[in-house]
DNA sequence: TCCATTTTCTAGCAGTGCTAGGTACGAGAG
DNA sequence: CTCTCGTACCTAGCACTGCTAGAAAATGGA
């Protein structure tokens, strides 16, 4: 009987984790959804408690605060965003379409899901990047950037030129959101900066 | 008598708008101060209130919102980054040199005042650049930029290069604060970058 | 000296992130 | 089937936020 019950118990145990689990990955979701809906400034501990259906000290026991909220679904925004450029990158045999696709794909992503980029980029600082506890979600979106500009860095470090061409693609991202840079002039942005990097 | 009287009136309500100028810039220097010493998390109305030595309400008197003072801080911001930008383009005759001096000038404010940096291209959104409600404190950094690129700017559209090279600096720039960048690669970075416009 | 107006402050509202306390539930033992 | 007992959960509350209504005080003019 105790051994019936001990492999009883673990089972258990192995359900509640999963249940655990699955509950962890709901908050991350409501969370990204309602970002994505509404803006940061609408995910507050008690809508977002109200939306996975449960009070908010359950928030607690999954996250150690808000921020630890923010910092996942940022991680599953760099899967994604990961996901979205190798698609890119892959599509094309010439490295310059590659390239270009990629920057592409990048700055469709950042148009097109601002909250989700703030997050990674733009909301938290505590997601570093060079260091040995980088995320390895980060460690992938930067090697299908590598990738991508490797064929093209000819005499240039390709490790400084991922940097540089990663920062110019942000910086066009991110100002042109808030109304900085000329709508209609997106492309030509972008002609313009791979036109001097290919 | 009364024309004495309404003479004296003028004067008062004179002096009454000196001061209440006067304590408008105080309170934008406190902002400013206070989130240059301990982050825009800080500077809370009570605590901006308690330092300009008023209670809360009469930040309201000069100010629609919180947001406004940063708003205020920001402009204030451009104002500076403006000279400093000017100082080092025309410190060179050598296009090249003047561009070069524009970036460094430009990353270094970015990273030493990284607070101001943040209201004036991170924190606000209802500072749009190309309408016609656009300050003219936003103008004139952006024709410093435009003085130092369109000699450089060969068969490109000086207007559409501002945009790119501002857009690569800012990104650097926010990056690089975050642990996004190898600290120790700005000087390689930028080399790449402007090695590829000038 | 008194009044009127303007300026300033006290007190409070609704909302925030977060936590300590008690409550209810479910698994195992008899 | 009932009784513990430990875990999981929720209610209530704290200190704080931006912001505002209404009372209080200061100031200029008769």
């Amino acid at each position: 009987m105790s051994s019936t019950a001990r492999i009883q118990s673990v089972s258990i145990q192995e359900r509640r984790e999963r249940e655990r689990a699955e509950r962890h990955r709901l908050i991350v979701d409501a969370a990204r959804e309602l970002a994505e809906a509404e803006g940061w400034d609408a995910v507050t501990t008690r809508r977002l408690a109200e939306r996975v259906e449960y009070s908010q000290p359950v928030l607690y026991s999954h996250f150690k605060g808000k921020d630890a909220i923010v910092r996942a679904v940022a991680v599953q925004g760099f899967r994604d965003l990961t996901e979205r450029l190798r698609d890119a990158r892959t599509a094309h045999r010439s490295p310059e379409k590659a390239l270009r696709a990629l920057a592409d794909a990048y700055t469709d992503f950042a148009a097109t899901r601002p909250a989700l980029y703030d997050a990674m980029f733009v909301r938290e600082v505590d997601l570093s990047f060079g260091t040995s506890e980088t995320p390895p979600e980060l460690r992938a979106a930067y090697g299908e950037f590598l990738a991508a500009v490797t064929p093209v860095a000819g005499d240039d470090d390709p490790e400084t030129l991922v940097e540089v061409l990663w920062s110019a693609l942000h910086g066009q991202a991110t100002l042109n959101r808030g109304g900085r840079l000329r709508p209609d002039h997106h492309r030509a942005r972008l002609d313009l900066l791979l036109g001097r990097f290919s």
